[in-house]
This record gives C-alpha cells, structure tokens and sequence, in this order.
DNA sequence: GAAATTCTGTCACTCACTGACAACTGTCGT
DNA sequence: ACGACAGTTGTCAGTGAGTGACAGAATTTC
C-alpha cells in the first residue's frame, strides 16, 4: 500500500530529471541554438550521463519538441469539443485560437516558436511528429464530416492540410512582420487562409 | 580553347558520377529501406570513397530527394504559366497534375514516392526541402494574387499550406487504399481538399 | 610539356544514438 | 530492520552521419 495521495519516490525523482532536462536543453537552445547544443552539454548540466538522457528522450529534437507535443494533444482536444456541424476549417480555427491563447502566458511557449522557426530541422521534426497523430486527427476530421475515415480519404486527406497548415502558417505570418500576440496571429492567419486558397473567389 | 559543343572530359566524369550516385542509391534505398543503406554501400557500389559522396550531396536525404526537386521546380514552372485570373488553387491542381502526368512514366518516380511514404525521414526531409523554397512560392503567389509579398502576409501564407499540402494529399490518398495513375491521384486530392476544408460547406 | 585548377582519397575527428552489463536505488513483503 | 526484486543509472564499446585538412592524381590551360 502505501502512496498516501503522491506517487512514490522514484516516479518523483524520474518526473524533476525529466523537467530538468527540458529546463536544460531548452535554456542551452535558446543560448547557443539547437544544432549548437550537444547532448552532452544538456546531461553535464542536469549532471547526469549522455546515456540517461536517451533513456527520457529519443532525439535532441524530442527534448525540444516535448512542450510542442502538449500543445497539439491541447489542441485535439479543444478541437473534438467544438460544437457539431460547424465547418472544419472554422471548428480548427476555434481551437487551435483557443490553445495558442492559453499558452502563451508562458514564455517558454514563445521562445520555442521562435527556435522552430529559425531551425529547420526542428521544423521538419514537427511536421514529422504531427504526421505521427494524423490517424488521430483524421478520425476526428471524420467524425465532424459525418463520414467513416476507413472508407473515405477525405478526412486523411484534409487531416494532413491541417497538421501541416496550422504552424506554419503562424510562422509565415510572423515572417512578414507582424507581431502580436500569438491567438492574434492564428485567428488570422486562419481567416486569411480560408480566404486566400480561393483568391479570387470563385463564388462571392 | 577547345569544347566543340561538349563540355570537358571533367565535366562529364562529374555528371555521371552524380548519375551513378543517385541510382546505386535510389536501387539500395529500395533494396533495403532508406535508413538502413550506409553512405559507405552507396560509395562502393559506385566505387568512390565515401567522402567524395559528401562531395556531390549534403546528405543522405540530399541524395534521395535529388529527383523530387527537379519535380518541385516543374511544378513551380507550371503553375506560373496558369492562366491569370484563375483561383490559387485551381491553378496550383492544374499545375500539379500536369508534372505529376509528365512524370508518372518514370519508374523512378514511382518508387521514390513509396519510399518517402515508408521513411518518416525522408518525408519530413521533403518538407524541409520544400519550405526552403517558400518565398519563390510566395512571390508566385502573390504574382497571381496581384499583391506585393513584402507587404501582405497572404502570399505567404497560402504558399506555406500549398508546399505542405500538395504531396501528404497524394500519400494520404494512397494510404487510404486507392490505387490509380498518379496524376488521377493528385487530382482528386485537390478536388476533396477544397471540398473538405468548408465541410458541411458553409455557402451552396 | 609545365603550371595552375580542380577532384579525389586518406586520415582524424565530432556528434547523435544504441546495445550490453554491472552497480546502484527505491519498493515491497515479511 | 532486512533481504529479494525491479527499475534506474553510469560506463564501455561501437555504428553511422557528417566535416576539415592535406597530399596526390587527374584535367585544363598556356
């Protein structure tokens, strides 16, 4: 028996290495930058060994791209709980506005977005993970469709668009100059999406 | 002095060099899979050192990829030779069908695709190789959007979601058990992309 | 043919990442 | 409290990607 409410010792100690590592690696990558930063120097500074560090993490990308992870499982979710019958695009809209502004309080959050984007290997590995969850997002692009993603591609198909469409689209439009908060920026950078693919409009 | 029409002896040794690179690599990758062909299987089947590859590609997914830019770079041609006026969209699918017809001869192109839609790596590597390419996207764009890229966001915005798009549409496609010509494909990608984003359609 | 270019191979190195094994540290039953 | 057990860690050794430096070979130019 036992755990009066908290996990035991060794869950601790195993969840403050954890953090610790991401405190670390993501200090370092902000200092030196990510391709700069060696394992090493990421385990010296938790003292621990370059080999327990891949015992938490499979990549340096994967340290880097932990936080990154929370927010798309944040942004599924938001994303599944959009009231029924609105259009996917605005029901991605909607959630994907709704996370960025819950997280951008943290200042991790930003710092993060900036060392993707100036990082393209960080930006591939993104992309990389996104695809890793597209059964996920297809499912859930389905059951907004009314339709069965086993029998039908679109829902893959317009699953895909999104997961690569939505960060990227933020860093192009900080790219072109904008800057303002980062909720501020999807919103639009959605809305200008949906309206830029048909330019100029076939209908209206 | 000297070239009657030819180039140098020099200038040939390097062109089939890079040929005989790209196809022992090409052959190896489809042999064995992407990650578990060694530059050093690659070098000696062409019987060059390992170190000159490096010479001729930046990497393993350099070499890969080396056929997919040729093709990125028709698409680019095609799709600034559209039509003016015509929507963004339409304009990038006939684009796209074109080089994708125009290509789906080859063999090479078919196993290249495969072989990017097996390795997580390569896939994200194309990405990466297609974002690298985002401003000329941009200025395309924006060309037929009739607006200038350095001063509205939209060109490149919309030219991030097409680079994405364009080749998961065709994976998730196949993925989804259809099995056609792929320029069919490509086409009917397109075709359910427009489709799905505004699903249930918010307008008509 | 000699000199200047340009390629190429060899060597030595860094860094990401992995398997194996031994030492250590919490955990649990008694 | 103690010992068996399981999970965690460090050390070691190794593979593979990728790079800089230098010397020698091939090509081009004069």
């Amino acid at each position: 028996m036992v755990n009066g409410g908290t996990d035991g010792l060794r869950e601790r100690k195993k969840r403050r290495t954890r953090e610790a590592l991401i405190d670390a690696a993501h200090t370092l990558f902000c200092e030196k930058g990510f391709e700069a930063t060696t394992i090493d120097e990421i385990a010296e500074a938790v003292e621990v060994s370059p080999r327990t560090f891949f015992r938490y993490f499979t990549s340096k990308e994967d340290v880097a791209l932990s936080l990154a992870d929370e927010q798309i499982t944040a942004v599924l979710e938001a994303f599944a709980g959009q009231p029924a019958g609105l259009p996917v695009l605005t029901a991605m809209r909607a959630a994907a506005v709704g996370v960025v502004r819950a997280y951008e309080a943290e200042a991790r959050f930003g710092s993060l977005q900036r060392l993707i984007s100036v990082s393209p290997a960080l930006a591939a590995a993104r992309v990389e993970r996104g695809a890793a969850r597209l059964d996920e997002v297809a499912r859930l692009v389905g059951a907004r469709m009314g339709v069965d993603p086993a029998a039908d591609p679109r829902p893959h198909l317009v699953a895909s668009v999104l997961l690569c469409a939505v960060q990227p689209a933020v860093v192009a439009w900080r790219a072109a100059g904008r800057e303002a908060p980062e909720s501020e920026l999807t919103g639009q950078a959605f809305d200008l999406l949906a309206a830029g693919l048909d330019y100029p409009a076939a209908s209206g």
